[in-house]
DNA sequence: GATGAATGAGCTTTCATTCAT
DNA sequence: TATGAATGAAAGCTCATTCAT
């Protein structure tokens, strides 16, 4: 819980003494690197706020795994609900920054759609951090989230990007022309979701480990068919 | 989830008498039932276990809102979990008894598939309580669903009824060979589900509101076609 | 703990009816003997008072091992304080009586001192529950006892009984005279007391079973020893 | 039990201000001291496991005695049964501490166990706490006492300073030689330990109050008396 | 005499937050 | 910037006791 994460540079600090036994004997003054601290925290308040939601979360697990005091966290982010904020805009960050490297406007419509489902898919399922973040913001009631003046703006390039693809498969013929682009992510959204998001009760109802390597791998393939024959110009439409 | 179910008759109390308010003045002694008491701490627990997750839910406002003393909660229950865990079957067992009302050996295989999409969706989308309590479940890393003795039980009835719808579909050629039901499930639920357990991050990300009755009619065609585009023997399968 | 104790008769009910199955199915009226009732209540509370100590014990737990409605303990006996108090006294009675069986005006005084000591180790070792009981009481400081207005009563047989061997055993010149017979008691009960009201802490401070037999059997030979080595006239007086 | 014990310092309290009233006043700013805190609320706990046993002990009663918020209490000792834990080590090693100041290796034996007998009566006697604090262990079966590590360790010196002794006495031929050292530490707790551990039942009993300073006096002779008898060589034997 | 549903006060424990240093 | 001792409100839970039937 204390070690320091070897990623995390200090470097105003003599390598040789190490800190937090220093500063227990108190002779050494309390000062270290704001941002990284400031950082430190955040990161470890994703953890955290993933792992055990909102109110299951603990003030006082995040101080000590970020090696800080208390105080600080207040210091730097005012409350547990500020806090909880920041580690949800770092989190959809995260997100929509992985989507914006994908090369919608030169890629083949149908290998970039492929893509992007792929990226999602596999986010989601990589680690169960973000889904649950999620999870926790909405059950309550988005109180939080409703408060962020960022991530609505984060969404505006995904959907363009979703854009772009949609039209370029039209255009080409490949994809039929009645799809709306929002309620389109969220299909994928909600195929990519669901089996992390209740990875448990699943789990629970069909006696079956969901976080299986080969049952994802097969769950994956079965998602992209599903969204593709959505797409196809072929396919059936509801009469 | 508020409606008092229609088995529970309580006859002997008069229904221009609101009971709480009259008990409250102590103009009314005390009516002692025991499976009605019971019965209205579970409908309350399931309101307050929906609305504020576990974690959030309290004891103190369900016996509140159910008009017993706390200790009637710990009499009949036990204890928060064992009370969380009944809300949690009661639930599930309302979704699985509506759906073995479909007639899934008669009907017209896509008929009936279309019923059971439309029937899980508006379960899911009329009233969120079980979305949210499925949701709180899973960030608990299902730690109550997994001593339950129930829930697996009630889910081969919903396993049997689609395999028999998509059995007879593929005997008549209506749907291609390769599906798995449980993974088809799957996808029928993600697609119900995420618009409801993400209504709120969603409505932030695309500032719409969710709930929105226009919407969620459009949604449930686009859900039936997306699922019904993958089951037809025209989809374009992966190559 | 539902089981009827042998001795308990309710003649009242025929055998061919199981008195609580029949209650339950609510086909037979309330009514049973009240003075086994009271007696299975003072029964029960006497181990629950013994296993628990006061603050220890369950009104509950009684209730249900006396196999009677809570509100019959309250009938009976008014409170817990009062319950309790009944207990203690009874627990004082079978100890004073057991007391009272000896011959101390015949038989040799030596051996009747042998037999004193032996019955209250033997009384006090077999069946921790008498000693929990005054341990109990004297952690509440008496604040039961005091109440009681039949227990000092008890007590004089008792004196009068150690009187009559140690007179008896001065005439005969095998005791010194300058024995106090109160005094002489308390040494008893200490020597007799300490290893079945200490038990635990003694247990861990030596490691060592202080219930097993063949220990019990040697340390009532010392006591024994120690006892008569006192009385003796050949006792080398403190100088 | 209630005085600060003279190793714990608080130099920059100003005597003829006590800290409570002042500060419950808001008038002098609360003085940090991790170690003193602590200290206190260990104090105030022996006090009260002492005076009311475990079960009616009151942690709100512990925390408003040594001025403190009961958080804290939780911050230091965990829980209700770990606080417990320390305050009855704590007692302990006061007992074999004190035991450890006699000098039984080049005093006369019988001088040397007089003194053993006498501190020991005395400890006892002088303040109830400890034998309270027993008493109440030994009613909870030894549940707390079972998890110390240090109690069983503490016994040691003072079995052997009972078998030095007793060695020393039957090689100069004034003790004889059947005697077991343990047993006869609990004949001496026995003897010691009974009229302090049931003064309100023997109270009420003998209608006598037992604690009285002439009554101790005497008493103190008695237990001697016994128990140096027994110890003599000319002690007669059981046949 | 007997029932059992119901009560309310009080318990131990947790936790976000503050503040003097 | 950083510390950590301290706080207060509120949580889950228990239990002796009451009361209509």
């Amino acid at each position: 819980m204390k070690t320091i994460p070897p990623g995390a540079p200090e470097p105003d600090i003599p390598a040789e003494m190490p800190r937090s036994s220093a500063r227990a004997r108190g002779t050494m003054p309390a000062r270290r690197n704001a941002a990284a601290t400031r950082q430190r925290i955040l990161d470890v308040a994703m953890s955290e706020f993933a792992e055990h939601g909102y109110s299951g979360s603990r003030i006082d697990r995040i101080s000590a795994a970020a090696d800080v005091n208390v105080g600080m966290i207040y210091h730097y982010y005012g409350n547990k609900d500020d806090l909880y904020l920041a580690a949800l805009e770092a989190s959809y960050k995260v997100i929509r920054d992985r989507e914006q490297t994908l090369d919608v406007a030169h890629e083949d419509p149908v290998s970039a759609m492929r893509q992007l489902i792929a990226l999602t898919f596999d986010f989601l399922s990589t680690d169960p951090c973000f889904v649950r973040l999620i999870m926790s913001e909405n059950l309550m009631m988005g109180r939080v989230v409703r408060r962020s003046r960022i991530i609505p703006g984060m969404t505006q390039p995904l959907l363009d990007a979703l854009r772009t693809i949609l039209k370029r498969g039209q255009a080409e013929g490949l994809f039929h022309k009645d799809i709306d682009a929002e309620n389109f992510y969220i299909s994928i959204l909600g195929l990519c979701f669901i089996h992390v998001s209740n990875r448990h009760t699943l789990g629970s109802m069909f006696q079956r480990n969901f976080a299986d390597v080969e049952w994802l791998r097969q769950r994956k393939e079965v998602v992209t068919d599903i969204l593709l024959s959505y797409l196809a110009v072929s396919a059936t439409r509801v009469p």
